[in-house]
Order: C-alpha cells, then sequence, then structure tokens
DNA sequence: TAACAGGGTTATC
DNA sequence: GATAACCCTGTT
C-alpha cells in the first residue's frame, strides 16, 4: 500500500519541467509524469498536478524539499514587486515558475566544472557516469513503479581517482581540474566548510564565495558565480554565459544594469538564460 | 570532409 | 585586453 504525501505548491508558482530542465541541475530525469532524482540520500520522485505536487518524501523530511526547491519564497509577489524592462519581462513570462535550487555544494562545485566550453546532453552525461561509477545506488518505488539512482560521490570516493580514469568519462580537459579540486578539498577540509557556512548568506558572503571558488584551477568569474547561485543560493549572482552575453548585447546595447532587479539578479538572469536557450534548442 | 561551437578558463603576449 | 589552446562530440 501506498501513502500519497503533497506539496501544496502551484504549477505556476514552481513548474518542474521548467526547474529541473532549465540548466542549473543536470541529473534529474523524467519517465512518464515523474521526475525522479537524489537530493541528499534520498531519492526523491515527484508528480506535478495544478496545485500540488505528489511525492515519496514522507512529511517528516518535506523541509528538505522546501529547501531544496526555495518553496520558503514567493517568486511571483517577488518579481511582481519589480519594475522590469520589456524584454526581463517577456522572459519571466516564458520561465515563469523556475525556481532556484539549493543544491549540494560539492555536487554544484564538480558539475559546473565540468560545464566548460560543454554542451547540456554531454554535462549530463558526464556527471552522471561520475555518479553510476562512483556513487551508491539508490532505489525505491511509488505508485507501482521502480526508480532508481545514484548519490552524488562523496570527496573520499574521488580523492584516489586518476586523471585517465577520469577522463574515460569523457571529461576531455577537465579532468585534470578535478583531480585538482577533490585533491584541494580533501586535504583542507575548511574550505568546504567555510563556503558551506556562507549559503543563503548576504553580498559580503557573495563576494567572499566567488573569490574562494576563483582560486580553484579551472573555476573563473562564469562558473564560479554559477555555484554561488545554484548551491550558495545568492540570488544577486549573476552568472554570464555565452547566451547571457548575447542577450546583454542584443538587447541592452553592451551593458545591463543589474541594479533594477534589486537582489535577486541570479532569478532573472536564470529566466533570460531559460528563454534564450529554448528559442535555440539547446536543452537537446 | 572540414569547420564550428557548446552554460569557459588559462597562459601568454 | 586580445588570442590560442584545451578534450571531445554533435551539427552544419
Amino acid at each position: 500500500m501506498s501513502v500519497l504525501y503533497n506539496i501544496l505548491v502551484s504549477k505556476e508558482e514552481l513548474d518542474l519541467d521548467k526547474t529541473l530542465d532549465s540548466g542549473q541541475a543536470f541529473r534529474w530525469r523524467k519517465t512518464g509524469d515523474y521526475w525522479f532524482g537524489v537530493i541528499k540520500d534520498i531519492l526523491c520522485v515527484l508528480k506535478q498536478h495544478d496545485n500540488c505536487i505528489e511525492t515519496n518524501v514522507p512529511v517528516e523530511r518535506r523541509q528538505i524539499l522546501i529547501d531544496y526547491f526555495n518553496l520558503d519564497m514567493n517568486y511571483t509577489d517577488t518579481i511582481s514587486k519589480l519594475d522590469l524592462d520589456k524584454y526581463a519581462l517577456d522572459c519571466y513570462n516564458i520561465s515563469k515558475g523556475i525556481h532556484i535550487l539549493r543544491q549540494d555544494y560539492f555536487e554544484t562545485m564538480v558539475t559546473f566544472l565540468m560545464s566548460s566550453c560543454n554542451t547540456m546532453v554531454r554535462i549530463r552525461s558526464i556527471v552522471n557516469g561520475l555518479c553510476k561509477t562512483y556513487g551508491n545506488k539508490l532505489e525505491t518505488e511509488f505508485q507501482g513503479i521502480k526508480f532508481e539512482g545514484y548519490k552524488f560521490p562523496t570527496i573520499d570516493a574521488l580523492v584516489d581517482i586518476s586523471e585517465s580514469d577520469f577522463a574515460k568519462l569523457g571529461m576531455g580537459y577537465r579532468d585534470k581540474y578535478l583531480v585538482s579540486m577533490v585533491s584541494r578539498l580533501h586535504s583542507n577540509q575548511s574550505i568546504l566548510d567555510n563556503l558551506i557556512s556562507k549559503i543563503n548568506g548576504d553580498e559580503t558572503d557573495r563576494i567572499d564565495s566567488v573569490w574562494v571558488l576563483n582560486s580553484f584551477n579551472g573555476v573563473g568569474p562564469k562558473v564560479s558565480n554559477c555555484i554561488s547561485l545554484f548551491a550558495g543560493h545568492h540570488l544577486s549572482a549573476f552568472p554570464i554565459d555565452t547566451h547571457i552575453n548575447r542577450i546583454i548585447n542584443r538587447e541592452y546595447n553592451g551593458f545591463i544594469d543589474l541594479k533594477r532587479f534589486g537582489n535577486i539578479a541570479g532569478i532573472i538572469q536564470q529566466y533570460m538564460f531559460y528563454s534564450e536557450a529554448f528559442k535555440y534548442n539547446s536543452f537537446k
């Protein structure tokens, strides 16, 4: 017998299809109407309805989903208080329902380390290969359907892996970046502890985090801002990638004033990215 | 077949 | 600040 658990949130406020396929997370998969993926040690299954989300995550662990999907914030209300220009408003209307996730810090560091000059499909392939090879398997059954997934590998599980073994997963030149990152995090635990302590922090925490992240080999301004936004939940972080750069040149004559987006420029960035990538069909 | 670009970064000049 | 190189894969 299966017990149903529901999260009361409208599809307009949190759209799983858009959020989980908007380029901020690379590990979620969908079969039929079911999204499934691993958060912490739980293989989560989610089914979207107009006014709620059905899930296998029990009530006593519900806070994990609330944190992960940033359900402690109402995006519809927040955006309505901004005075957006026409282009940003268009992007919002296309992207409405996207939330910024609070992803695992180490996982986000690694996945976005893999993202440089790479395609969505290949990033997913690399990350999934990494989890399948070095992470623990999880299985669950929900509404009569079996699901399986893998926990993201721990630092300890990756610390002795060689560049050539990482290369087998298709990382290309990023293999040595990963060896370097894992080695440094393993030998100095306080670096990650310090970054994690700044999650949900203020402007100073955001700037400090980006500074530390940039000191990793293979992590530059774009990737560090992605990590700051998608793991650190610093909503003012504004990663500028090729899509955003094209938008700034085409729609804003080469200069974008982030102050118009209050302290949530990162959310607007994700709306713009999703709209633009959607146009170019970058998610395939 | 060859050239190009994909959620960039680095080293070098 | 500009430029080439970096790994590899799918597309034109």
